[in-house]
RNA sequence: GGGCCCAUGGCUUAGGUUGGUUAUAGCGUCCGGCUGAUAACCGGGAGGUCGAGAGUUCAAAUCUCUCUGGGCCCA
């Protein structure tokens, strides 16, 4: 045939998805597709923000899901027609774990050393650095179909950028809320470094401390105050204890001396002692006691008891030692208190001179000694060891010490209230998250630690001068007028550049020098909704058309990283949330379940399950689940989608292109009178319906998984059943079943496209770009909910039919007749009228179908049933004792109808004057003869077995059909290519092949069927154990 | 230590808000069938104490509590 007669392309089966893919990139990049997508300037904006990754850490398969996640709203919504604003990517490039990259490649790992090297050098290797794995990113992006703008991303370390970062950071120190305080946090003393609570996260370990009780004595009164604690050296400190005030504390004598300590703790301490009397918690509260150590004096009052509520009976002496510089707890409490901070420790972590005896010594080496001489003064009561756990440095495997740095804070905890009415207003995907772990975070909101005392960041913009005024420069422009000099050519806002500009004090003309601070990173990414436009200073509207963002989504670990910071700054700024939806996604775990990391070697690379599996699979995948859930990667589980959605629905394309092309079909207006075909495309419009309000809903699966059922009905029953009418149907048939099928196809192209952009986008090229080429499918809109086309009845009436199929299959199994033998007749049996109605009415498919030739619906299976009743002697016997035999013989002779029913509704009956309970009976149903039977309950399908001659012969036939067909495939000829047939054989076989010679020919295109042998294409066929040789040879021409 | 989530055949899962016949479906496996679109499909078998225990109830996979295990976040 010709191919310049095909009106439709056939799909190429032969190729894998994954290089098909290949060209539809390519495809999509020679005719700019998806920038003619993004640029089309529209009414409807969707605000969207892609939460920035960082380029210098390779891509993952989890990041594959974000992706994808992404894509698909963006595609659904620009189909749907919104323009997505700014539909850009950006890239998350500030941060430690960008200076710790290069500190690697230099060798180095000490602030003392980057400083050595040269700040200026340091920070342009982190710049590049940044964007060390950028073209991974891309391309992984790319290949799985993410059409958002890479080139225009916006990116934090740019001026524009931080530009719009200072601004904002202006608009929060005008407010008072950004101001410089004291936060403990925990500190590695080797790398000089606070570290996150992030890079805390990644270090806990099990180790082992001591546990010791010491004495303080009390001023006024002969005795002391028990406390506990695991870190020694934080005695030298000291400057509280603490109590419950409502908890019970029990003063013990104890070899001699009196001890003050929590009543239920005195036994874990003490064996056998006396408690001389019980006090509450309060009574001990403002009693003084003497310092433990003389070295650290308090410039306020200090040395008492006071009351907490952290104290807990669970471990200690209920009264805890307070140092105000090494926790959390503590620092807070002294400062509610007024008492001031005192830090005898080193940015080393080593004791300062004023600790004379212990001066130079690493705090927790100093343990030891501390220790004992506690114990030679007689103030160490006792000493023991825990087992807990413990953090440590994450790099350099030193324990952290919580340390009291002089940091600049952001004070959310003072809009506390603001940012948890805005998260009211933010629709959470789960849901849980809204009012669970996000929620719970905000209600115990605390101040945000801004400041980090590296390099590689944006800068904080606060200068001061020697006279403490600060001052917050809020745009370039800003810091040009008040510098004291002219910014350099080659400036930025980098440190050191920045560092090194001057600024004239506005309030004493002083000179100005910047803190020199740069902010945590996770500032930078949280204003991006702003930033990213380099607003205020440009773009003005655009930033408005798309804020509050409509969407985001990113995995669930961001839930207190990005999502926070967005909430943050955006009610500081706005007072409003930054985005109205967030749909959080689930971790992707390796195929046991396991997190993957790179050190357990099981992280998957995305590229190469990409290139492996196709990024539709992979697609389909992934949003078949429920995105929020954890879900595990599994090449196994992604091969399914594959064979049993893409292929499918390939097949189903295909079978369309190569019968619509021999027929010559041409899409047109066409009038449905066919129930298939009515029942296909209402299942059709339901489908839009559905996948439009879960994605709108955010339940992306189950959106996924009204795609995967359409195609299943559309593949397994549409054209299952409808097969035969593309070949032999009439014209008007014809016309509607191919129809029909366009149709539906193209309903389903695009509303899959979003979600497999690939094989939509060749079906498309293959299918539709006859009649509306719009280049790409991509560029089409989504369809649109007809409910007229919708007729709730017929799928509910084709739903009944289906489960009649699947029951009459059932029963002509159980009589072991193969499908291909015709069968006389089946009976459907049920009481439900709309059942029997969709039954008749479908009474040829269902014919056809069972291939049965009567096909009957009847109200009660009594014709095709007997009940067999018979006595239930382990009933009978003990209730009738010596009666039971003739009780026996009675229900043998009973009317057994009426014992049915009686038994079927549990009643007693009356048989000659004995009362009879329904376990006197067994009631077994037995099928009459020459039938069998499938049920579900509400409907039963009777299968009449009995071959007469006609219908063997028939089967017999269709054997011959079959092997005859598969010969012609054997021989690759073309659907419409004539053929001569021969054949001999066993008697029984050819004699069937006689009556039903003019079927045979009709369904091989046989232009002759003769017995005898042949000049073709010769093979011997068992059919029964009956042996046939069939000869099939193609006529020229 | 605190918070949140999860647990249903070998695997992936539906159902859970609203308690109600025999717990859904797919993969895998075994048996059988169908096929001129099909790497498909159809029928059947085996495979489940719905993580454990208690409670509420006429009735619990579903509601409540406790526990166990796993995950994530935080300290």
């Amino acid at each position: 045939m010709n191919k310049k007669e095909h009106r439709f392309e056939p799909l190429d089966k032969d190729t894998m998805f994954t290089e098909k893919e290949l060209e539809v990139l390519r495809f999509w990049k020679d005719n700019n597709i998806a920038e003619i997508s993004r640029s089309r300037e529209r009414d409807k904006k969707f605000g969207f923000t892609e939460g920035p990754p960082t380029a210098n850490g390779l891509p993952h398969i989890g990041h594959v899901l974000t992706r994808v996640a992404k894509d698909v709203y963006l595609r659904y919504k620009t189909m749907d027609g919104y323009q997505i604003v700014p539909n850009i990517a950006g890239w998350d490039t500030h941060g430690l774990p960008v200076e710790i990259e290069v500190e690697k490649d230099l060798g180095i790992d000490s602030k003392e050393e980057i400083l050595e090297f040269g700040l200026e050098k340091f920070n342009r290797m982190c710049k590049e650095s940044v964007f060390k794995y950028e073209k991974e990113w891309r391309e992984m992006s790319e290949r799985i179909g993410f059409w958002i703008d890479y080139d225009n991303a916006y990116i934090t370390m740019e001026d524009e950028y931080i530009e719009s970062v200072w601004w904002s950071l202006k608009e929060i120190w005008k407010m008072g809320l950004l101001e410089e305080g004291h936060k403990v946090v925990p500190y590695c003393p080797r790398c000089g470094t606070p570290l996150s609570s992030h890079e805390q996260a990644q270090g806990w370990k099990q180790v082992r401390d001591p546990s010791i009780y010491i004495r303080f004595k009390l001023k006024d009164e002969d005795a002391y105050l028990l406390a506990w604690t695991t870190t020694p050296w934080t005695l030298i400190s000291n400057l509280l204890l603490t109590v419950g005030k409502d908890l019970d504390y029990a003063l013990v004598e104890y070899e001699g001396e009196k001890y003050y300590l929590a009543e239920k703790l005195v036994d874990e301490v003490f064996e056998d002692v006396e408690v001389i009397k019980t006090v509450k918690g309060e009574e001990l509260l403002g009693k003084e006691y003497e310092p433990i150590f003389p070295y650290v004096t308090s410039t306020s009052k200090s040395h008492y008891v006071t009351h907490a509520d952290f104290v807990s009976l669970e471990d200690g002496t209920g009264i805890v030692h307070i140092a105000p510089a090494f926790g959390e707890d503590d620092s807070q409490l002294c400062q509610e208190e007024g008492v001031a901070l005192v830090n005898p420790v080193d940015e080393n972590g080593k004791f300062t001179e004023e600790v004379a005896d212990y001066a130079g010594i690493f705090v927790k080496d100093a343990d030891g000694q501390i220790m004992t001489d506690l114990y030679e003064r007689g103030d160490l009561i006792k000493r023991a060891s825990i087992k807990h756990t413990y953090p440590f440095c994450w790099r350099c495997d030193s324990p952290l010490l919580y340390y009291a740095l002089e940091s600049w804070f952001i004070r959310t905890s003072k809009e506390k209230q603001r940012l948890i009415d805005n998260n009211e207003k933010v629709r959470w995907k789960p849901e849980h998250l809204k009012h669970g772990r996000f929620g719970n975070f905000l209600d115990e909101l605390k101040d945000w630690s801004l400041s980090r005392n590296r390099f590689w960041g944006t800068p904080l913009p606060i200068w001061i001068c020697s006279e403490e005024h600060q001052h917050c420069v809020g745009s370039k422009e800003e810091l040009e007028e008040m510098a004291t000099e002219p910014l350099p050519e080659d400036f930025e806002l980098h440190r050191p550049w920045v560092d090194r500009v001057k600024l004239e004090c506005p309030e004493c003309g002083k000179d100005m020098s910047r803190v020199e601070y740069v902010i945590d990173c996770w500032y930078d990414s949280g204003s991006a909704p702003f930033a990213q436009f380099h607003y205020p200073f440009e773009n003005k509207e655009r930033f408005e058309e798309a804020f509050p963002i409509d969407f985001i989504t990113e995995a669930l670990d961001q839930t207190r990283g990005w999502f926070y910071s967005l909430l943050a700054i955006s009610s500081l700024l706005h007072d409003k949330p930054a985005y109205m939806s967030c749909l959080t996604l689930g971790l992707v775990l390796d195929e046991d379940g396991e997190k993957m990391s790179k050190s357990k070697g099981n992280a998957v690379g995305p590229m190469e399950a990409i290139d492996k599996l196709g990024s539709d699979a992979i697609r389909l995948y992934f949003l078949s689940l429920p995105v929020w859930r954890s879900s595990r990667f599994s090449e196994e589980l992604v091969r399914e989608k594959i064979s049993k959605t893409l292929n499918t629905l390939t097949n189903v394309v295909s079978f369309f292109v190569s019968n619509a092309n021999i027929d010559g079909f041409v899409p047109d207006e066409f009038e449905v009178e066919d129930k298939l075909d009515r029942w296909l495309l209402s299942k059709n419009q339901s489908l839009v319906f559905e996948v439009r309000k879960y994605l709108d809903d955010l339940e992306v699966h189950k959106a996924t998984r009204a795609i995967e059922g359409f195609i299943d009905d559309l593949s397994n029953w549409y054209l299952r059943r409808s097969r035969r009418r593309f070949w032999e149907g009439d014209e008007k048939d014809k016309e509607s079943a191919y129809n029909t099928l366009y149709t539906s196809l193209k309903n389903l192209t695009l509303v899959m496209a979003p979600f497999t952009p690939f094989i939509t986008e060749r079906i498309y090229r293959s299918l539709f770009k006859v009649t509306e080429d719009e280049g790409s499918v991509h560029l089409l809109e989504y369809p649109e909910f007809d409910g007229s086309m919708v007729d709730r009845d017929l799928e509910k009436k084709m739903s009944y039919v289906i489960q009649v199929a699947e029951l009459g299959r059932n029963a002509r199994q159980k009589s072991n007749i193969k499908l291909r033998q015709p069968l006389k007749e089946a009976f459907v049996v049920t009481d439900d009228k709309e059942k029997q109605q969709a039954i008749q009415h479908f009474s040829e498919v269902l014919k056809d179908e069972l291939n049965v030739k009567i096909l009957e619906v009847k109200k009660d299976r009594s014709s095709f049933m007997k009940f067999v009743v018979s006595p239930n002697f382990s009933s009978l016997g003990p209730r009738f004792k010596g009666d039971a035999g003739k009780v026996a013989a009675m229900i043998e002779q009973a009317d057994k109808e009426k014992v049915v029913e009686a038994v079927s509704d549990e009643r007693d009956i009356e048989i000659d004057g004995y009362t009879l309970i329904p376990e006197d009976f067994k009631v077994e149903k037995e099928l009459a003869e020459g039938y069998t039977l499938s049920e579900n309950g509400e409907l039963n399908v009777f299968i009449n077995t009995v071959l007469d001659e006609e219908l063997i012969n028939e089967g017999l036939a269709r054997d011959v059909v079959r092997r005859i067909q598969t010969m012609r495939k054997e021989m690759d000829l073309g659907y419409t290519q004539n053929i001569h047939t021969r054949y001999e054989g066993d008697e029984k076989i050819t004699e069937a092949v006689k009556v039903m010679k003019e079927y045979i020919s009709r369904e091989t295109l046989s232009k002759t069927l003769e017995e005898g042998k042949g000049n073709g294409y010769d093979k011997d066929w068992d059919i029964d154990g009956m042996i046939i040789t069939l000869n099939v040879e193609a006529i020229d021409g």
